[in-house]
DNA sequence: TTGTAAGCGTTATCAG
DNA sequence: CTGATAACGCTTACAA
């Protein structure tokens, strides 16, 4: 019957319940503030448009989106999901939207994405790791948009960090490998610039090999992207022009089970022939035969507190404060023990 | 100098620049209406104040948004990724952002999601699959947003679709399969309610057991959620129930992949003891020993090819067509024939 | 408890 | 080519 044609609007439903629209915002916003009466007539309107909210009006007038941004390296691969997934949880929770964006690993796109996501009214930003071109920081802190950075823990940096520290993790881990005789070396790791997570992994293994008094020169490392494929040409390189090399460190799951398959393709029993381990333990790390010795994530935890801390610094409109979570070693079946080695 | 201390707008620059808001505006819509003096003056001011446009502002006064919505099952594993990194680009090329939101496979998530994204103004809106509540589709009939279906092609359904026959393309597969003298067929589904394109597999499977004079009620079925650990549990449980079974079809790669680390707990060899197959081909398919034969999806192109004709809706204000893509079968390791079976 | 009305930061129409 | 100015749909003092 009534037949206003387009979106109906606040005014359409304050019309049909006969009240005003600053009555029907209340209800929508602050429904306590209204006799249960007028409450039930706007509520009834509201279903009877199939009213939804205009958004942009919205954010406009109440400076407020409740909205959070998060910028991702790379949605291709599933290492950042799970951290990714708990952190939208928990902001449901809280009543936030998650908007997500991927650079592709490209540095020069992420200042991009953030203006966009704070153009779009973004109260937060996460963003993993805290390497990135300062003028970003710049502007966020210009535009008074709380940052946090995960995946990375970094007491020193600026911005807070809810993550762990990459380099000690990849230390204890090498530390680990090294201990059972292995001697030569090799690392698989992501393209390192403007990648502290990248960088921080490789400088651990560096300071295993230091302890272990292995020259860290002596260390055979390859940087590639982040695909499967990457991960199997690093790994063919690399044992084609070190074929001594009795163990990979891969950056990342990803990259080992790409290295994996270079092994089979290669007709190398892993861990028989090299010994090959991963990084961050995503469902991945168990698909592979053998299933990947690895550094286990909290991702779960990471994403929760992460949600958690952002929320409260926009809505108590204070700093935030970093938090350093614990990675743990996971052993399963791509690692041996070099034999006849002293324990 | 000159504090004002919260995000610059248009009227900053305007006073900057010495010129109306209108002229700002303009220059940054409509350059080429400007002298080049004026255009060049404003410019200088957007940079000096380091202004970004307002979106809600913006897309309330301008009633678009250059944003297209899309809704996907899930980000938890790389299904739609490749779709849709290609969806994305495509509409990065023709000035549009791409706004994800996933589901988690929770067909009562997808109407909030949607409404969500409406709200938020988007110029479209992407689906995966037909099946849904038919209030989701009133609903933005209502609202006047184009919808697009993908990853599933049906002529019939009123929703235009840029995608691949779910069914013909398992019947052609499964016949394929079958005729390597498979006749004890195990099959491994995603849910099926709510869901056209697992549905549809399951039926193509069927009229491949027809054609070849089985009876699709020995089909050994089994429809669980979307992880590794789920493909696992159900071969185990499919393998246990019918011991018989000398091919498993699955779904979809991630199930595939999960069946085949759950032959490798039973200890059976694959493709000696069981034959495995998956759907998709997404990169996951070449990691596992053996790699997975599955049926190509062109994900690529469809991705391109539903952004081109999204947009061509939404600006050219006309129906959506639908296009039907072709899969291919791509045969690798998972598969063998049955010994002495007539080919 | 409810209504009035002033913004919020853009775009777009219409003059000039 | 440029400038006023009226929307756009909602929230929020401030009044009643």
């Amino acid at each position: 019957m009534s037949s206003t044609d387009a979106a109906p609007t606040l005014d359409d439903v304050a019309r049909l319940a006969d009240v005003s629209t600053a009555t029907v915002s209340r209800c929508l916003n602050t429904p306590d503030k209204l006799t249960k009466a007028t409450r039930d007539r706007v509520l009834a309107a509201v279903k009877e448009l199939g009213y939804t909210p205009n958004f942009a009006a919205r954010s406009m007038a109440a400076k407020r989106t409740f909205t959070i941004g998060a910028i991702i390296p790379t949605m291709e691969n599933a290492i950042f999901a799970r951290g990714l997934q708990a952190f939208q949880e928990e902001l449901d929770r809280r009543g936030y939207t998650l908007l997500v964006s991927s650079t592709a690993y490209k540095a020069e796109a992420e200042e991009k994405q953030i203006r966009n996501l704070v153009a779009r009214g973004a109260d937060g930003v996460l963003v993993i790791g805290h390497d990135r071109d300062p003028a970003i920081y710049d502007y966020l802190r210009q535009q008074r948009v709380p940052v946090l950075v995960t995946w990375s823990y970094d007491d020193a940096a600026p911005t807070p960090s809810i993550g762990f520290d990459n380099r000690a993790a990849m230390r204890t881990f090498a530390e680990r490998v090294i201990g059972l005789g292995h001697r030569h070396i090799g690392m698989i790791s992501s393209m390192s610039a403007q990648n502290d997570r990248a960088r921080m992994r490789i400088a651990g293994v560096k300071d295993a090999m230091l302890a272990h008094r292995l020259d860290p020169a002596t260390l055979d490392l390859i940087e590639v992207p982040y695909t499967f494929d990457d991960g199997e040409n690093a790994f063919l390189q690399l044992m084609h022009r070190s074929p001594q090399t009795s163990i990979v460190l891969c950056g990342s799951d990803v990259l080992a089970v790409g290295a994996i398959r270079g092994a089979r393709h290669m007709g190398l029993q892993v861990p028989a022939d090299v010994s090959i381990t991963g990084f961050d333990d995503i469902e991945l790390a168990q698909v592979t035969h053998p299933e990947l010795t690895t550094v286990h994530v909290p991702h779960h935890r990471m994403g929760k507190l992460a949600a958690t801390e952002l929320v409260a610094m926009i809505e108590e409109k204070r700093e935030g404060v970093s938090q350093r979570l614990e990675t743990t070693i996971v052993e399963r079946g791509s690692v041996a023990a070099i034999k006849g080695a002293k324990r």
